[in-house]
DNA sequence: TGACACACGATTGGATCCAAAATCTAGTCC
DNA sequence: GGACTAGATTTTGGATCCAATCGTGTGTCA
């Protein structure tokens, strides 16, 4: 019912505002796993024929956050324990390769943001602002990488494992909200001193470390009747 | 101008038909990097509307088949050497997670069908025909790995540098071929007796061999008139 | 002669209409 | 009473038509 008022709100890609606009709604959990989207229904919120509902949810199951069955329509995809497990062993791998093709070509700039990011992380208590900053710290640490398949795919896993990640930090995550800010100061440091195998390693321990605290909370995967 | 004649030439979904169609001509070189891709040319070609088209292309797009920009049209995108450097990298990462996931599923009839691809492959001496086999081989061994992201990734970083790989090969690749065997029966050996440590060794070894072999042949990568 | 501007052709993006498939409901038969 | 079938509704897939945008080529003016 709410009309997006997105960035690109001028002329250009309809069907780019239209996945904004459902990708903002998957990422904060407005859309569930499970949950079917019915291509009139955004449509017709948006004013516009389907057309560009159906171009935009092509778009988004390259990102991982829809999938699509033939005549049976798109839903967001509900991932198993065991699922997330093996994608956060994915971001082990592939991020700290981001990471090393990134740090070289990160500026001054660029590490006064990081900072700055982390500083707000650290003062915040907000379950959805921490997703989001979290998401733009460590994205950030790879903006130099530019390397598009590259990057294409750390967004898709971030994408893919968003809801799981909401779910466990609100399951009593934020206790450990210490443990995340001392690995990420330890982190930016590295990045700083453009020292690629403290980076690395840092990182990979980080979502390693994540990876485990998931695993001993199984009610996030619990389907619900 | 030729009819695809695909798998699911019934009903159903026709755009799933011109991406197969398109999937194809990408992958055997038919479409190489920086061809133009027209919608309404490949529609004429189907007797079908735009439309389809377009779907196709968004669903290659995901799979990294083409890149698309907006009222420019859909291209198959040109790496850089550079680019194909490190999507070597990533394979050399994310395939071990594959095959670790795959190696208890797979069956003895599994086994004996990669023990005959393999066969296939040695008694064979024709550039396409091998690049198919070969992927039959590496995507088998993974076929016991059921985490639809780590499939669909997987199979995107072999899509995107098909062309290189091919390019490789006939610049003189073919007088390496007994590594590649060699290499092969290693990691098929491993397979075998479920070996994920061996396995793992083998196939990351397998990839960054042909991963340093490729960045000694610029040419691969030398833009032609 | 060079550069800017305008207009035309080519191509993609979007809307509306129609067809096909799937799901849901109700009814009937065993 | 339960289960299967047939029809109706909902939803997606495809075709045709129209609008917007980009690239290009030509012409004119400084």
């Amino acid at each position: 019912m709410t009309i997006p008022a997105d960035e690109m709100n001028g002329v250009g890609a309809a069907s780019a505002r239209v996945a904004a606009y459902l990708r903002d709604l998957i990422l904060h959990d407005h859309l569930k796993p499970g949950d079917r989207i019915r291509q009139e229904e955004i449509a017709e919120q948006f004013g516009s024929s389907r057309l560009p509902v159906r171009e935009a949810l092509r778009m988004l199951e390259a990102e991982g956050l829809t999938e699509h069955e033939a005549n049976k329509g798109a839903r967001v995809p509900r991932l198993s324990m065991h699922e997330v497990d093996v994608v956060y062993r994915m971001r082990e791998r592939l991020e700290p390769l981001a990471l090393i093709e990134s740090l070289p070509a990160l500026s001054d700039d660029d590490h006064a943001h990081l900072e700055q990011v982390q500083q707000q992380i650290e003062a915040n208590d907000d379950l959805d602002r921490f997703l989001d900053l979290d998401r733009e710290f460590h994205l950030g640490t790879y903006s130099g990488c530019h390397i598009e398949p590259l990057n294409a795919i750390v967004t898709r896993l971030w994408n893919s494992t968003q809801h799981y990640r909401r779910a466990y930090v609100a399951l009593g995550g934020q206790a450990r909200m210490w443990v995340v800010n001392a690995e990420h100061r330890l982190l930016l440091d590295a990045v700083v001193r453009r020292d690629a195998t403290d980076a690395e390693r840092f990182l990979e321990g980080h979502i390693r470390r994540t990876r485990i605290e998931l695993s001993h909370h199984p009610a996030v995967f619990g389907e619900e009747p």
